[in-house]
DNA sequence: CGGACTCTTGAAATTATTCAATCGGGGTGG
DNA sequence: CCACCCCGATTGAATAATTTCAAGAGTCCG
């Protein structure tokens, strides 16, 4: 399967077939990481920006005593910090969560890209106001939500992401996050977690143990959740939540 | 003074003169906006963006009670739906905070500079990805926070952001937001931003009415907040408050 | 078997929300 | 001019959500 495979999969814009072609010319490196590596630090330079071909991984901030605020949660077929590109630098660190592959593409040639195939480029700017639009909805989910909402909300998005990737049949996905990444991923402890965990379980909504998920009810899910997929710009929408801010 | 001239100011990535000119151009309308109008709902098609010329704007999503969760503050200089243009639609809704002027730039024109002026493009790019920055920088305040920090957080960003433009001189500046806007915004609830407010007054950190801030104790301030402006990719930071994470 | 790590639970303390009132200033109509 | 009203700010008290501290239990693996 080629390394380009997932990039922009069902979204509203994707990829030609040539366009696949003409992005993997552009990878000058495929990499297999171990699980829980920090790729990238706060404020490093890039030279190059990563996709991530198989396995996940994650974007964090570091408070001042250490402890990490997830800011987002990436699988196979984003591109990890082609922000990195425009920037130059990043705001913030980058790991993998489990073992991974990824794709290396030099700026150098996303350089040369921008001149010689202006609508490719166009799609690359696209999929990171894709990822803007996730931050969005992780304020939303951080701002509005308590415990069992924020939880339900990051299910249901990783449902929603995983779905055209063929990594979820919309009830049960792996993930392998343990309570203590999920804490960081939700901004509350992980005892907290815990309990959240439990209460979903208990209420017949979702069972989540390390390693994967289990969704038992997904309208129950959807609505403690207060999810609407449309900040995720698919194609068509698997799920078919309620939607916000409308009545 | 002209629309575009506090666009990028001050950043890594600001623009020449001839491309500021060349973006001025560009713009089809400018408009006079009343206080608190919403001008785009959520996943409303676009055909033009705007540039904030003056006065404050906020962009929000709403839960499924109405109420707000504010994801971006926006200042003069901001490039306020600039992702609009690849996305489309918006997933979010946008509004005036207090009387604005804004410019209008229409999506075709932008369609064209792409291919006319590729540097400058990329400089738009850039922009969208300073917004993207910012909320990953809120997703921290919300995640690892509290009311007091956020509060100090969203004030220490306010000031960085407004002393490029020369709306702040480092102690006093002008936010015409009331109590209800800032718990919007630091996702807590009106009620308790005024005890957070109180206790801010009350520790000699910063004084905050409707209409304006003054900043008792700067390095305090920062201190809580655990403020960092790497982020806003400024040239030169007018703060330097300890860097996070780097123990 | 002994760690090391993760998950789990209890209890107390802290933080934030909710509900209910009151206060205060700026307008407005009588 | 003044009574009235509205909106935002403020406060108190009860409740709920979350964190912190402390301790066990389960599991995997060398």
């Amino acid at each position: 399967m080629s390394v380009m495979q997932n990039f922009l999969c069902g979204r509203t814009v994707s990829l030609t077939e040539d366009e696949r072609a003409h992005l993997e010319q552009l990878v000058s490196e495929i990499r297999r990481l171990p699980a829980r590596t920090t790729l990238v630090d706060r404020n490093e330079a890039l030279r190059a920006s990563t996709m991530l071909v198989e396995g996940f991984m994650v974007r964090f901030i570091e408070d001042d005593g250490g402890r990490r605020q997830v800011v987002a949660f990436h699988v196979p077929g984003d591109f990890v910090d082609l922000h990195g590109f425009p920037l130059q630098r990043l705001d913030h660190s980058l790991a993998t969560l489990t073992e991974a592959e990824v794709a290396l593409v030099p700026h150098a040639a996303l350089e040369r890209l921008l001149i010689e195939a202006p609508d490719l480029g166009r799609k690359l700017w696209f999929s990171t106001l894709l990822d803007a639009a996730m931050h969005r909805e992780w304020l939303f989910r951080l701002g509005r939500l308590e415990g069992p909402g924020r939880v339900a909300h990051f299910l249901a998005e990783t449902d929603a992401r995983l779905r055209p990737i063929g990594l979820s049949d919309g009830r049960n996905f792996a993930l392998p996050v343990n309570q203590a990444d999920l804490a960081e991923i939700v901004g509350i402890t992980s005892i907290h977690v815990n309990r959240v965990l439990r209460t979903l379980r208990e209420d017949g909504i979702a069972i989540i143990r390390r390693g994967g998920v289990e969704i038992l009810d997904f309208d129950r899910l959807i609505r403690l959740a207060q999810f609407d997929p449309t900040y995720l710009y698919l194609k068509s929408p698997t799920s078919t939540g309620p939607r916000r801010g409308t009545e």
